[in-house]
DNA sequence: CGAAGGATTGATTAGTCTCAACGCAAGTGG
DNA sequence: CCACTTGCGTTGAGACTAATCAATCCTTCG
């Protein structure tokens, strides 16, 4: 399994053990759209995705929702250890998920025991805005077909990176209402939109199975550069 | 003035001390639209706006560009001291700009010297994020109306925090267009929603001068509600 | 006084939403 | 093992928000 935390490139075989020790001291499995935490929560723990996928979100006074991000196995959900707060959104499960907790006093003890492990930390931050900023820029600028194409690009090279594709496919678990909810669109719309992406060859979508036949194509009809996941700081992928 | 960094609570008389002094140490003064960075560049030193107002947007490969937040005096635009690596956005004024530069060895040897700075700068990352995710979601779900008004709301209190205010009135130098590139909206219906929210008693604007004779009520429209800036973590705003 | 950037207006169109219904597959309880 | 429910995907018709294109009007400033 790979890490984000651990998947930073300079870290030591030894930073990586301490990694995974403190990951596996408590692990919960929860089942699927299950809140994980909700806005307005203290924050107490640090949540890692060990397995499964789940999803950051926000909610608007009258019910709108919007989706933020998704996360996937080796995902930080929040890298927020030194700032008490409440929570600004929520989190939640979309499949059954394996987590890890971290209580903060154990993740801060981490950090404080190695520089590099808190660069690490710093990466992950980095990161995670350089996202949001793209989803942000997505919603704003993109159509609607640029703006699904965008999501898949963005998800799959993800979960490329922890090893969770094959080859051009890779499980898919969101459903239409989900991706209308990270897009800014309807569900009627996305369904739609999904049909044309079809016909057009880019994608094919079924039984959440995700297939992408031409990768390159779907990223420039969806002015994708992966620039924005600064993978240049990430240990090689695992070989499946 | 306030300064972010140094407008978090905790700091001691020492540590606000230490702050200004690297501040002072190499002050720019640019022109209006001008690049302060750009995308693919390498961040060698930390910005901070001091004066003027200032932006951080995104450009696709076709032109569309998408402003993903302001700055405003004490605004720190690139928290990103610990992870070498080239910006996936770019910098640049909006009005002429007052803007301190410290290089990363200073910045970062001004952390370790006090863990209370280095907390301050993990709650600006942690207020970067959220502000960002209220744009996604504001973009994704508010209408041309709302996404707006939310915009004012934002500003307004933001602008307040530092003293920048005067009464229900603030400087507020953005274009029409500019706005339009904020919300994902074009210049024509910026236009024509501001006329509306005009004529409803609750915004005025002209020469660059924004009043809100009601701002609970502008709140409510937008479905505005401050908790994401974190400003409990702040100090006492200046009375000016 | 002229130029330039910004704001305003009008007419038209495109993209997306809304509402409503229907289909299909998987799971559940009797 | 079948009837029912439930969740998700698909389709259609029509409405509406916001985009587009194109002028025109201000205002500011050199």
């Amino acid at each position: 399994m790979s890490l984000h935390l651990s998947a930073f490139g300079k870290l030591s075989e030894a930073e990586r053990n301490l990694i995974e020790t403190v990951l596996k001291k408590r692990v919960r499995v929860l089942p699927a759209r299950y809140d994980v935490v909700r806005e307005g929560d203290e924050s107490r723990v640090v949540h890692v995705v060990l397995d499964g996928w789940a999803q950051r979100y926000k909610q608007l006074a009258d019910g709108r929702r919007q989706i933020l991000t998704f996360f996937v196995a080796g995902d930080l959900c929040d890298p927020n250890v030194f700032v008490p707060r409440t929570m600004d959104h929520s989190i939640s499960t979309i499949t059954p998920v394996r987590l890890a907790e971290i209580p903060k006093p154990d993740f801060r003890e981490m950090i404080q025991a190695s520089p590099n492990i808190a660069q690490a930390l710093w990466w992950i931050s980095l990161v995670t805005v350089a996202i949001q900023r793209e989803w942000t820029t997505s919603i704003g600028q993109r159509t609607a077909y640029e703006r699904i194409a965008h999501l898949f690009c963005e998800m799959f090279v993800r979960l490329r990176t922890v090893g969770l594709t094959q080859g051009a496919a890779c499980d898919f678990p969101l459903t239409q209402s989900d991706i209308a909810e990270a897009t800014g669109l309807t569900q009627v719309h996305v369904n739609r939109t999904i049909q044309e992406m079809r016909r057009d060859g880019l994608v094919e979508l079924r039984h959440r199975q995700l297939v992408l036949p031409d990768l390159d194509r779907l990223m420039s009809v969806a002015l994708f550069s992966a620039s924005y996941l600064h993978l240049d700081h990430i240990d090689k992928p695992m070989l499946a």
